[in-house]
DNA sequence: TAGCTGATTGACT
DNA sequence: GTCAATCAGCTAA
């Protein structure tokens, strides 16, 4: 579970997709090609990493792994589970009909989706995810068959690492698996 | 200082 | 299916 009262209102969902980046053997990984942001990479886990996308669009990440061992965990895709119309709010994308499926779906179906949904910015960069206001909580365990092993979305370097791990048949995953 | 790239999305054909 | 929007951080000079 993802929740932030960023902006004083609790919006929060389900983590059903995510995809891992590792140390400098890692291509696509910032801790690779970014050396402002290699000092985060190296601490210790559960402080998030923020970085905007294309200019348009910011992506959260929790480091994970102790200090001193790079990699970290991009959130793709959320459930939503509370603040919905919030959520739908800062999307600009009220909701037609209340909860059809595609609809919230719509909300946090995408890294650069769930950070505007949970008002995450720039500013959440270094932020310690066990406090609020912006958490990350043990949910409901999974058996290993329900989640799906994939290659990597929308990277240009080591694309063919399957290090992607999503909710076998979730509708709140951003894309089909390879 | 100038130029380039990208872990994206939404609008459009 | 194509394509543009837009900027932090990098590299070259």
């Amino acid at each position: 579970m993802l929740l932030s009262r960023i902006g004083g209102r609790l919006t929060a969902g389900r983590i059903v997709e995510t995809e891992a980046y590792l140390g400098p053997e890692d291509g696509a990984s910032h801790a690779a090609f970014r050396p402002s942001s290699r000092w985060l990479f190296y601490g210790p886990g559960g402080i998030a990493y923020v970085f905007r996308a294309y200019g348009l669009y910011d992506c959260l990440n929790a480091v994970a792994g102790p200090r001193g061992t790079p990699g970290c965990v991009l959130i793709r895709a959320l459930e939503p589970v509370a603040g919905i119309a919030d959520m739908a709010r800062r999307r600009r994308r009220p909701l037609p009909d209340g909860t059809s499926i595609p609809a919230l779906a719509a909300l946090t179906s995408g890294p650069g989706r769930l950070t505007q949904a949970l008002n995450v910015t720039l500013a959440g960069n270094g932020h310690d995810l066990r406090r609020w206001p912006l958490r990350i909580q043990a949910g409901s365990r999974q058996r290993p068959g329900d989640v799906r092993v994939s290659t990597r979305v929308g990277i240009t370097r080591s694309p063919h690492l399957r290090l992607r791990f999503s909710l076998r048949a979730n509708p709140f995953v951003s894309r089909p698996s390879t």
